[in-house]
DNA sequence: TGCCCATTCTTGACACTGTCAAAATGCGTA
DNA sequence: TACGCATTTTGACAGTGTCAAGAATGGGCA
């Protein structure tokens, strides 16, 4: 991870990585198949990571969502985004899931993430916190592509002014809860 | 393209190139600087295509949004996508933009790109074709950060199920246009 | 026609990379 | 001590990007 962090994803070389640790050029494969099984590793802890933000910040759906919640919600989001960037480069950046050649174990990680995502909605809907015309599982898909795409767009520089990022997170916590609002 | 598409950007590589083409290994030099200009250059081409695409969509704010217009816009996004994946990605990959080794030229292609997006939004509200409470870079930003997160689920195959996008597609529409309407 | 010279291309080389196979090491238990 | 297993190393191979130096090419002008 610090090797990711400081010199980029791409400087990270199995070879690298070795001789940081201080040991040989091949030793790390015994305990990883490939280079892919290391990153999807890697990822698979970030999944795990993600998981803890997302429950703590809305409490596995007990508490009850408002504008606030929102708010505190799409922050955390892309805070986790943008602060554990070599995490969540991994977990969503495509090298890994390209060419199917992902971890079974980081595909079950991951599967099991967007389920807790939207038995969330689900749970509100159920208890009649957010408006029964909500359709749970659409809702999660474009909501999360939002936040998604927002961290994307952060992360890569596109939307390179920091002080931009506050009202733009501000702004999709009130087109969601627009959405859900009872 | 032909290789990004049969076999994936991994398996480009300057040499296979030059093999293809039937010139020696670093011929291509003297052309592009880097294999990173090689890939901005094809982006550029790619932001090219996608900004025709968007403008013949809703003809440069000309025609009047609605839901119906919404909802071809998304589609023709999320389209251009998964169609042209191998322009799509490079333009938007991360590969390209991280450690900002981006070329100028191709920095203000897709400036242009987004600038086009945002005054779209601007016309319509000068118009009065739509609700004078939109802040047009806001709403821009956050519209744009969930198509291109939509379209980098789809890509990465985290939305697996085909059958999915379209009903995905039609969800941001209707959001948008809520968003939107006078 | 023939020459010149910029453009285009090739060759050689270097330092990397992922990964495999075989050999070497270390270490706990019988 | 010696066996067996987990761990590590060495050697090797086929790739990779890229630089520097030289070779070929071809079009414009005398």
């Amino acid at each position: 991870m610090r090797i990711i962090r400081e010199e980029g994803e791409k400087a990270l070389s199995m070879r690298k990585l070795a001789l940081n640790i201080g040991v040989s050029r091949t030793a790390s494969y015994h305990y990883f198949a490939d280079k892919q099984a290391l990153l999807c590793a890697i990822a698979e802890e970030g999944f795990r990571r993600y998981n803890a933000m997302l429950s703590e910040v809305h409490q596995n759906g007990q508490r009850p969502p408002s504008a606030e919640s929102m708010r505190d919600f799409v922050r955390g989001y892309v805070q986790f985004a943008t602060e554990q960037t070599e995490y969540y480069d991994l977990m969503f950046g495509g090298h890994i899931w390209e060419s199917g050649t992902s971890t079974d174990s980081l595909r079950k990680e991951s599967h099991n993430s967007f389920r807790n995502y939207v038995n969330n909605v689900r749970t509100w809907k159920e208890k009649r916190l957010i408006s029964h015309k909500v359709d749970a599982l659409r809702f999660s898909q474009v909501s999360w592509s939002t936040l998604h795409g927002i961290s994307r767009l952060i992360i890569d520089g596109i939307y390179a002014d920091s002080a931009a990022i506050e009202p733009i997170c501000q702004n999709a916590a009130e087109m969601f809860w627009r959405e859900l609002a009872p």
